[in-house]
DNA sequence: ATGCTCCGATTTGTACACAATCACTTATAG
DNA sequence: CTATAAGTGATTGTGTACAAATCGGAGCAT
């Protein structure tokens, strides 16, 4: 599993993310592979892996189709990062280091300076997401749980399928969302594990989209 | 993805989790290619699906292993389950229904059932696992969430692979677990999500497997 | 004895060819 | 005109052959 796995996992992982291929677009074998450059053997491997991830759907003799999610989906989802990256946190208030603050402080200031620049909102939001991925991929290392690191690293990026251009933060969201930021260090420095796991729970459940759909989001039940 | 990958997949994996492969060990692709009676591209196929649950290990060009797991990792493991099955468990006060109370009651009276047989502690083992295992999947399923339910089992089926024969927990652990059982069945009857999701936790971080190292185990901090 | 390089055997990685399956069209009967 | 059946093309599933990489040992130098 090495170089034209790798490459293909790598492609067809960023045509996904990057939005060339749409919710539950089928994605034909042979033509990923002449586009990638590699044999259908290396690209059925990388979509295998991508199955595992849950960002591509595979039916028996069907084909594999990108993964669609529904407004629910997406909800629940990101209620268990709440819960995940909740739980990283307070592991992060009891075994991180103050070169993670730093790090933490640094996405932060990274977010800030976003705000002064004015730029277009295209150029704004992927700003954004650069630094908030980060931040919060900070928090899960700090956390010193690999496994808590990968398993909430996949949901995090699984919305990201489906909320293309839909629900791009104004900066009203984005100033609030990085104060947000700013408590959660505060409390790590604290060593507070139970404030910290709240602010960041807070955190993810007003970061959710919510007005995908008309009815109402099914209540959060955290605590 | 159909007949041979499936029983590839089906077939390695039952190895694994039935202990003919140990914990560490290579995992030679044309062996099982002819054990299990398909070619090695089938077999190649599960261990990538296998990797991605994370019960074997694969390394480029230097072939993949049977996963092993510290103390530190399967106390982790543990802890996470606790999270996550606390989490679900809350979700299943709000939204299961009297047929998951039924169901989950019928898995306790097993227990029950096995502890005045009086068996060898093999069959006694196996026969509280089975029972064990499909009491936490109602429970995951009583959640309502998929994602969260497939999360959970792949976690839950983790620990497996090292823990063959060792810490088999006697009669007296496994009243104790039951009791323990009933109490979440009687919060969960009383729709009380916060009580549920507590008992949750402490029935599994009470089960976890203790005494494998004589380094004491990471604080758990899960409120 | 120790360390180094090279070679060969084993095993994984990749490509390709063929078989099986499915969706869709066309033909045919009612 | 509708419904069912057969045929056809495209796509996935599987097996096999070959290329690339790794591991271990033999031989040689220090």
């Amino acid at each position: 599993m090495s170089r034209a796995s790798s490459l293909a996992y790598d492609t067809v992982r960023q045509f996904i993310l990057d939005g060339r291929f749409l919710p539950g677009e089928r994605l034909v074998e042979e033509d990923l592979a002449q586009r990638v450059g590699v044999s259908r053997t290396s690209i059925r491997d990388s979509l295998r892996r991508l199955a595992g991830e849950g960002l591509v759907r595979t039916e028996a003799n069907r084909g594999t189709f990108v993964a669609e999610m529904s407004s629910a989906e997406i909800d629940e989802i990101f209620q268990l990062r709440a819960v995940l990256e909740g739980h990283a946190t307070a592991l992060a208030a009891l075994n991180g280091r103050e070169e993670h603050w730093a790090q933490l402080e640094q996405k932060a200031d990274e977010i800030d300076a976003l705000l002064g620049q004015d730029l277009d909102p295209k150029a704004f939001f992927l700003g954004f997401q650069a630094s908030n991925t980060a931040f919060h991929a900070i928090l899960l290392q700090a956390s010193g749980s690999v496994r808590l690191q990968t398993l909430a690293k996949s949901l995090i990026e699984l919305p990201l399928v489906t909320m293309k251009q839909h629900n791009w933060p104004g900066e009203v969201k984005v100033r609030r969302s990085n104060e947000q930021h700013r408590e959660i260090i505060a409390a790590l420095r604290a060593r507070d594990p139970l404030l910290a796991r709240l602010q960041v729970q807070s955190h993810i459940i007003h970061a959710r989209p919510k007005a995908m759909t008309e009815q109402p989001l099914a209540p959060v039940a955290l605590l």
